[in-house]
Formats: C-alpha cells, structure tokens, sequence
DNA sequence: GTGCATCAAATGCACAAGCATTAAATGTCC
DNA sequence: GGACATTTAATGCTTGTGCATTTGATGCAC
C-alpha cells in the first residue's frame, strides 16, 4: 500500500468519525433533552415500530442494530422502565422474549421522530 | 420533506451508524489487545506524531478531535501514565500545556499504525 | 432418558464519555 | 491598579457500553 493510499484511507476514516459523532453527538442531546429517550433508546424503538410488526423478538431486534447484546437488552430494559415498550414471554420459545412498543410508546416516537429527522436533515443535507 | 426523501435520510443515518460503529469497534479492540492503546489513546497519538511538531498545546491538539473537552483531558492524561507522552508547562501561557510524544511513544504508534492501516483497509476498500 | 453443546436474555464489572463545575492564569475595561 | 469576564485544563459525578459470565430453555447424539 502506498503513502498517498494509505493517506487517503486515514482521511476517510476521519471523516467518518468526526461526522458521526457530531450527528450521534447532537442526536442523542435533541432527542434526550425535548424528549428523554437516549439515542439508542430511540433507535430500538424506531426500528420496532417502523418494522409494521406489533412484536418482535429481542433476537430479531437486535439483529440490524448497531449494539452488543448486553447493550440492547439494558436499552430494552430501559425503554420497559419508562413504559415505552412491552415485554411478553414467548410461548413457543420460552428462552425469547416478545417486544412490543406501548400506546405511549408509539405517541413518544411520533413526536421525537420530527426531532431526528429535522437533525438529521440539517447534517446530511 | 417527502416521505421518500426523509426515507432516503434515515438510510443514509443507519448506513453511518452501523459502518462507524463496526469498524469503531473493531479497531478499538485490535488496538487494545495487540498493542494496549484505545481508540482515543490511538487517534490523539496519532495526530500529535503526524503533525510534526515535538510539541502541541492541548488545546491545539484537542482541536481537530472529536472527544469532549474532558474526555480528550483524559485521554492524554492516559497516555501519560503510560509513558507515551510527556506535559511540560507552557512559560509563555502559564494556563496551557505542552503535549509532546516521548521515544516509547513513537516506538508504539509505530506499531501500533500497522494494525490500524490494516482495519480500516479491510473495512473502507 | 442422559449428557452436552447451543442459544436467548440478563447481570456483574470495569471503563470511557459527556455535563457541569472548579482552579488558576490571562485579558479587558474603567 | 482593581473588578470582572474569558480561557485552559482538570475533576466530581452519572450514565451507557462492551466483555465475560450466568441462568434457563432447547436441540441433538447416543
């Protein structure tokens, strides 16, 4: 790998991680400070509502999200405690745990959802 | 904003979140284990060395970072404990101070760059 | 059925991050 | 020169994260 290669992918990289934290960075301060929920804490419930199912599996959940699993199950247990979102035993699989988003869950993420698309809008524009 | 362009926005979010925290990750514990430097403790060695001064000021340093004020404190403070850099006050401002990278702590970055080259190689192709 | 690997989720633990505050030095305005 | 704002860096505190482990349930080989 050459010196101008190897430059480019450091530049590249540097990039990406000063873009990312300023968007996560401002993301989780927008989203906390009008509508207390954590980045991740939105995260999880956007993918869950935005999935059209009304349950999921903690497993299916977690899949295409960005966290370790100790991670999302405490982000789950979180969004639980603020009464966000529903846990329910799986009978078929009694190790699995249903997730479902609550009615309050479902009116928290309509309104925080503006907050994150207008701060993603004004970063990735 | 139409839906399919706020669509498209949120594509482009999870895209950055997922491939940052991935590569994020795995560099950081490529770092760790082969050489003992966090990804911080990387990136703040790294910028002090390739830029060419023996010495910057905090201040100087912390500015093309992405960390917190306190977070990059601790960082350099890290590394100091670890013998890679060295604070010597600064005479002409007595508030700033001078961050400079000792022999063991270019010894490390050397090594420790390979390794980094390597991951984000694998990751940005 | 028994033993053993595997899988789902939770938990103990250590640690890095951000926010707010503090301490000391410098700058400024009168 | 004195009072007050500003700047530089460090620190107290809380919280979210990852790793390793644990607890239970399931699957499989025999």
């Amino acid at each position: 790998m050459s010196g101008t290669e190897e430059h480019e992918l450091v530049e590249k990289w540097r990039t990406l991680l000063t873009s990312y934290n300023g968007i996560a960075c401002d993301l989780d301060r927008e989203l906390q400070d009008q509508h207390g929920l954590g980045l991740s804490e939105f995260e999880a419930l956007d993918r869950l509502i935005e999935s059209g199912q009304d349950k999921l599996r903690m497993h299916e959940l977690a899949a295409d999200m960005y966290l370790s699993q100790s991670a999302f199950s405490r982000t789950v247990a979180r969004l639980e405690r603020a009464g966000l979102v529903g846990r329910a035993m799986c009978m078929d699989d009694r190790r699995a745990l249903f997730v479902s988003p609550t009615d309050a869950g479902r009116a928290r993420h309509a309104e925080a959802r503006d907050t994150h698309r207008k701060v993603l809008a004004h970063h990735l524009d």
